[in-house]
Formats: structure tokens, C-alpha cells, sequence
DNA sequence: TTGAAATTTGGACAATGTCCTAAACATACT
DNA sequence: AGTATGTTTAGGACATTGTCCAAATTTCAA
């Protein structure tokens, strides 16, 4: 493990449990036993730090949302595994807002992934329409939306009302209302993938 | 109008401009004409400030969801005036998750007024079931969550995603958001009530 | 007018992110 | 082996931040 791993491994232990603003570099550095330089060796500012770790998010959230899925199961479950990323890395989608108005090089990548990402939403829900799964007049536009919102809010939500829970029990908790949501709009089929992906939790 | 009330008014403006935890007291109180001393003879620390803006945007809340509402309509139209405080004291909202894991006057009082909230809501939509604008089998739990996670974060999406547009038509888009997640749960009174209300905006 | 209270001032303090120079180390070439 | 080159580490300087305090000033009632 090289240096530049342990700051990175240790700098997303310390963002995840006290939050990115509230750890200092020199904090960080005792606790690493090196000399604050020595990190801004590595990353010249601490945005470089946090964008390495963006960036390492980014590229699960690809891998995980890589495969087609052609049934609402595999949608959520998708969604599901895409939580489990946010957890951990968690840090970062508690100070989404911050980095997008302050992190030029997040937010601007965050812009590409954001189209990208539209349109997988847009283009699995097109398809799980022509596969039977939901009904033809599905307003998938709303949908979109929706979840969109719960994907990048969840987890804040959850460190303010539901900090009690284990994060296991606030995936189940947040996947369980994303399923919900698309109960109205799913075909028997569909409402038989929900109900099984919801006993599966 | 009092320094302390110019202080306060001078703040929100910026902070809502820039974000709270890019405006320093330095620069506030240059903007007034002041010094950095004379801020923290009337609030001494800026978390105090920040308190005295959570109260103000805490009280005006109250007062827009003081009436009961005895329709869908009216419903929705009141979450349309909260949602035009949220605009006004966005800096609030943009910086929420911090200031419930930093000050602890803030996150006690919304601790509170979570729970005052969260009945409100329950009560709000049993009345409307009642009321036959909800059907008798809509799940309101599920109905709660998502206006919760809307309410608090619509505005922070807004920033992200919706910066080119204007304030009342980021209101638009997720009120909208909003009144279509009950067309599902609503009966068809409810139904002309949400199109009434699609209508007015 | 006087005296006490309220307000304002100016600066000190520790902590932060950033930056820079010199020392130490490692590696490759002669 | 010795040297030169590039990488890594150490240590401290700098400006900025929120906070705090004692003295100076202003305000206002007795």
C-alpha cells in the first residue's frame, strides 16, 4: 500500500465519520504520523484530496450501474448497490451542495455525469415500459425526477432523521420507498417484481 | 431599523447570495460600515446569526402552515407558499446537513419541529382522506416520506440542476413534482383538485 | 451635568488551507 | 563506488477565519 493510498484510505475514514469540512490536514497528518507537507505532496490542496475521492466514487457508481438490467427487480437492485456505494463514501454526498458550488473540477465532471445518467434512467424505464413492466402511460418524466431526487438525498436525509438506524437499515429503508414509488405505475408483472425485490430486503 | 436588524438583513442577503460558509464576518461587516466586533456584540458567535435567521425562517413556516386545510388544493398551495420561504432563506436549506452536525442549537429546535411537522403532514393527509380527495387505501406513510425528502431538499436539487432557472419556476417544477406524486392516491374529486392546482401555477 | 449602561473599536489569539525552501532519500548512469 | 537526477519529507511562513477581550466612545436617564 502506497503512501498516497493510506492518505486517501485514512482521508475518507476521517471525511466519512466527521465530516469533509470539520477535518483538518494537520489533523489528518498526525493521525497518519507524516508532516502536512507531506500531504500536499501528494494532493497540492485539499480539493485535489476530495476530488480523488469523487473520482474513486464516480468510477464504482460505473461499474455498478454498468450492466443492463431488463426487469424492475434488477432496477432496484441496481439502485440498491448504488446505496451501498453512497454509504461508503458518504462524506461526499453530504457536502454535495458545497462541493458542486465551490470544487470546479467535481462540478464540472458531476455535469458530464449528470447527463449521462439522466439518460440511463431515462433509457431503463423506456425499457422496462417495452418490457412489460410498466404501463405504457407511466409518466416517466416524473419518475425520473423522483428518483433522481432520492438517489442524491437519501443519505442526508437519513444523518438527519434516521441517525439511530444502522446504514444497512437505511438503505432498506430509502430502496424500500423507491420501490414504492414505482407501484402505481408498474404492470402485474411489475407489481410481482416489487413485491418480490421488497421481500428480498 | 435597528443595527441588529440591518446585521441580520445584510447577512441573509449575502449568505443567500454566496453561502454562509463563504461569507466571513470580516466582509459582512465591511459591507455594513461596521467592525467585526460590533457583529459579535449583537450575535457572539456566527452561529448565533445563524440561529436568528433559522428562528426567523422557523416562525414565518409556522405562520404559512398555521391554517388547516380542508382541500387537495389548498394543500399543495400551502407546501407553494413554503416553498416561496424556502427561496427567500435558501441559504438555510443549502447548508441544512451542516447545520444539524455542527450547531446543536439549531439541530435541537429541529428536532422539535420535525416531530410538530411530521404530524402536521399525518394529520393533513388523513383529513384529506377523509375528506374523500385520497383514496381510503393510500399508503400516507410511504405519502409522508416523499413530501419530507422533497420539502427539505427540492431546493438544494434546484441549485445543482435548475440554476438557469429562474426561482418561481424552480417553485414550478417541484411543486409540480409534488401534486403529481398524489394523482395516483387521489380520487377523482382529488383528481380535479391537482389539475385545479397544476392549472394555477 | 453626571454617572451608569450600552455600544463601538481595535487588536490579539488559535486554527485553517496554502505555499515554499531545504534536507533526506532513492534510483540510474558513468 | 561515486555522482547526478528526480522523488519524497520536514518545517515553517503566510493570509484568512471565528472568537474573544479590554479600552474608548456614545447614549440616556437621574
Amino acid at each position: 500500500m502506497t503512501k498516497e493510498e493510506k492518505i486517501v484510505g485514512k482521508a475518507l475514514e476521517m471525511f466519512n465519520e466527521r465530516g469533509i469540512e470539520y477535518v483538518g490536514l494537520r489533523e489528518l497528518a498526525a493521525t497518519l504520523g507524516i508532516r502536512v507537507g507531506n500531504i500536499t505532496y501528494y494532493f497540492p490542496t485539499k480539493d485535489d484530496l476530495v476530488n480523488r475521492l469523487a473520482q474513486d466514487l464516480s468510477a464504482l457508481n460505473e461499474r455498478t450501474m454498468g450492466e443492463e438490467n431488463r426487469s424492475l427487480f434488477s432496477f432496484l437492485n441496481q439502485y440498491r448497490h448504488v446505496f451501498e456505494n453512497h454509504v461508503q463514501y458518504r462524506c461526499l454526498l453530504l457536502s454535495f451542495v458545497h462541493l458542486m458550488e465551490q470544487n470546479k473540477v467535481i462540478s464540472a465532471r458531476y455535469k458530464e455525469t449528470e447527463k449521462k445518467r439522466y439518460s440511463t434512467i431515462v433509457a431503463n424505464l423506456s425499457s422496462l415500459q417495452a418490457f412489460g413492466y410498466l404501463v405504457p402511460e407511466a409518466d416517466t418524466d416524473f419518475l425520473v425526477s423522483v428518483v433522481t431526487l432520492a438517489a442524491r438525498f437519501w443519505i442526508s436525509e437519513a444523518a438527519l432523521s434516521f441517525r439511530h438506524l444502522s446504514p444497512p437499515e437505511q438503505i432498506t429503508q430509502y430502496i424500500t420507498l423507491l420501490a414504492k414509488l414505482f407501484i402505481p405505475y408498474a404492470t402485474e408483472k411489475g407489481k410481482d417484481d416489487i413485491q418480490r425485490f421488497l421481500a428480498s430486503l
